[in-house]
DNA sequence: CGACTATTGCGAACCATTTGCAATTATAGT
DNA sequence: ACTATAATTGCAAATGGTTCGCAATAGTCG
């Protein structure tokens, strides 16, 4: 049993197959995973999109997994993978980036966590200008 | 005419009352403000919130405005006045805070624009949890 | 002022996400 | 193992933010 199935556990939740299969599927992929293409991931049971959008929704309120939203449309991945992304405003392509936030810690606040959206273009959208 | 007005004449686009109101309602407000608060904030005019979208998002791709999303509802605030906030999960409320993102500039991108989501637990959450 | 074209208002479409509810299923206790 | 019970699911329909098509309107330039 995975750590991630274990804080499932741990939270007096049960561990379901579409759980496991949906945490499974999160484990196979490094990008982060819209709701819809998890649900596509698993078309071969017959799990329905809106159970995909509770469990994401229950690993988001545990801590395992942060969404990531560019406004439309939301992304999760594990939150121990902690990472961020750049998005080309042109052609909508991904690249990461290693966490480079420095915050003076807020006055007051503990337990802060963070969630970078970064756009820019990239060079061959620069190019194509 | 403020620099914001000028920076859309200077785009080629026309100086509508919209465009003028929304601009000016953006400017008497500090917190960014979304697509139908903006709307609800004109409704003395007509104007129909399709072409408030159509404003900001013109505004956006001029790069007098920044669009920030929690996943749900977009909100919009001057790119000039750049900070960002932290938000409590305890009691939602939020404070300010100056950006201090210092990023290594992804390779290959340029106009490089972020938005930062904080969330913490505040003194009096801390104390009463 | 008049012509040309960008912009608007309106209505309807769109799409991601959420919700209510009856049927199913994981779990704790025996 | 078996059962009772409450959590979870699938389905279908609603919701809510955002976008689009198009005819009517209104900036802007000469």
């Amino acid at each position: 049993m995975t750590e991630y199935l274990a804080r499932v556990r741990q939270a007096g939740c049960r561990l379901t197959k579409a759980r496991r299969a949906i945490i499974a599927y999160l484990q196979a992929h490094n990008e982060p995973q819209t709701a819809a293409s998890v649900h596509r991931g698993l078309r071969g049971m017959r799990t329905d999109l809106a159970s995909v959008y509770r469990t994401l929704e229950l690993l988001e309120r545990l801590g395992v997994v942060n969404r990531e939203s560019d406004g439309k449309t939301a992304a999760y991945a594990f939150a121990d993978r902690h990472h961020h992304h750049i998005v080309c405003r042109g052609c909508h392509r991904k690249a990461c980036l290693p966490c480079a936030l420095r915050l003076p810690s807020p006055r007051g606040f503990s337990a802060v966590q963070h969630q970078v959206v970064l756009t820019g273009v990239c060079a061959s959208c620069a190019l194509s200008a």
